[in-house]
DNA sequence: TAGCGCGCTATTATTATCATAGCAAGGGGC
DNA sequence: GCCCCTTGCTATGATAATAATAGCGCGCTA
């Protein structure tokens, strides 16, 4: 439940998604990709998943640690229910 | 990304998935089963969640739907990842 | 040394959430 | 009919989170 706490956050898990996808990122690259988050909650975002061991800094930018990947891979089957979903309100 | 804004708001993934597990609930038992949310919350969160299709009212309270239901499948694999986590965390 | 992009902080306004109290409606017993 | 209880939900004021914007300090390059 902790997890459902960290990741029901605003951004949290578009932060992991765009990271997994993208590779890594600098702080305005990624600023740039989620188009609407603001610096501070970027930030802060960005401080409680390197705390939680989900991503990490290198000299190429932010990027996630093989934890993160498999928040990742076990995020990834919401992209399939996300199309249903879509489809579903369409007919709805 | 859509459903990423849905689900990364507080609780819903934690309604969702008491819902799942439990079966049918109340709203007050759905109120105590989630411990420390608010009543004003709850309910908007089931509006929002009813709105999307992932939760329906029947004489026994709220349940989740089909659709409902992939979500939570799809979120399944989050358990395994959490237990991962609490590994990772008390090791480092 | 002046200009540039980068990581990040500061600040204010707006929105979301919490915590508590309580209303209106329905059911059971008398 | 009336009382009492539970249930679903609304109202309200306080607190916390997020948005939006501006800009600082640093390293690099010319």
């Amino acid at each position: 439940m902790a997890l459902f706490d960290l990741l029901g956050r605003r951004w949290v898990m578009g932060i992991l998604w765009t990271l997994s996808e993208q590779g890594p990122c600098t702080f305005r690259a990624l600023q740039s990709l989620c188009e609407t988050i603001s610096p501070a909650v970027l930030n802060a975002r960005l401080k409680e998943l390197q705390a939680a061991g989900f991503v990490r800094k290198s000299s190429d930018g932010y990027l996630v640690t093989d934890l993160g990947l498999e928040v990742y891979e076990a995020l990834r089957p919401l992209s399939n229910v996300s199309k249903v979903w879509a489809k579903a309100l369409g007919e709805g």
